[in-house]
DNA sequence: AAGATATGCAACCATTTGTTTGCTAATATA
DNA sequence: TATATTAGCAAACAAATGGTTGCATATCTT
């Protein structure tokens, strides 16, 4: 089964999650109050962010919370690196000299 | 149907065919070439990347070539941002004197 | 004009996803 | 000890996803 950081932060509720507990961890029972899904559905998005390690428990009597691993958000910006040097700096001269050629054809 | 950069960039193959047509445009034909699927499914993952803005098409005579609107990688980057300031600087500090207190707590 | 090529679109299908429901295990509280 | 709370796990299910096949359209080449 494909599971990778990208497929874990697809999920609107996944990122939800991930921006709640970011500087707090939470009880799944917590993190679902803030949302209108059931405990269940919070429960299966916090196990896939836990495959990929986006995600640590720590439990605390019967209670567990998880928390954020903030690290792993890493990989995504890791990835965007190669975009971002095509966007910063030379890319925005780039474009407008392309958009002139362009618009100086007909 | 949801349909945003994040679930753009979830599917491996899209994200290789983001990397092919970052730097040039390309026709469906020719990305399709660089992988093992059919025409009509890199097709199909163009048609999701055009939904979602990442991508911008021109025609070309009978071909089109698609190229990738890297400013909306930057919607991606926007997210990644409220993360980046607590990975980064004192997060790592923070981190160890959280795991300091809890070793001494016993 | 006729055939080849490039592409999009729709229908179909297997697999995956997100959610709910019901159950069990473990911990806290009375 | 008995009851309530927290949470994981499994089964079931509707919806979405990724892919294939077949066909229509537009453009190029001869």
């Amino acid at each position: 089964m494909r599971r990778d950081v990208f497929q874990a932060i697809a999920d609107p509720t996944r990122r939800a999650i991930i921006g709640l507990i970011a500087l707090q961890a939470m009880t799944p029972n917590a993190i679902a109050e803030h949302f209108d899904t059931s405990r269940q559905a919070v429960s299966k998005h916090l196990q896939i962010l836990t495959e990929c390690q986006l995600v640590k428990q720590e439990q605390q009597g019967r209670e567990i919370y998880y928390q954020l691993e903030v690290a792993k958000m890493k990989e995504i910006d890791k990835w965007l690196e190669q975009f971002r040097k095509i966007w910063e700096d030379r890319f925005s001269e780039l474009d407008t000299v392309l958009s002139n050629l362009k618009t100086n054809k007909p």
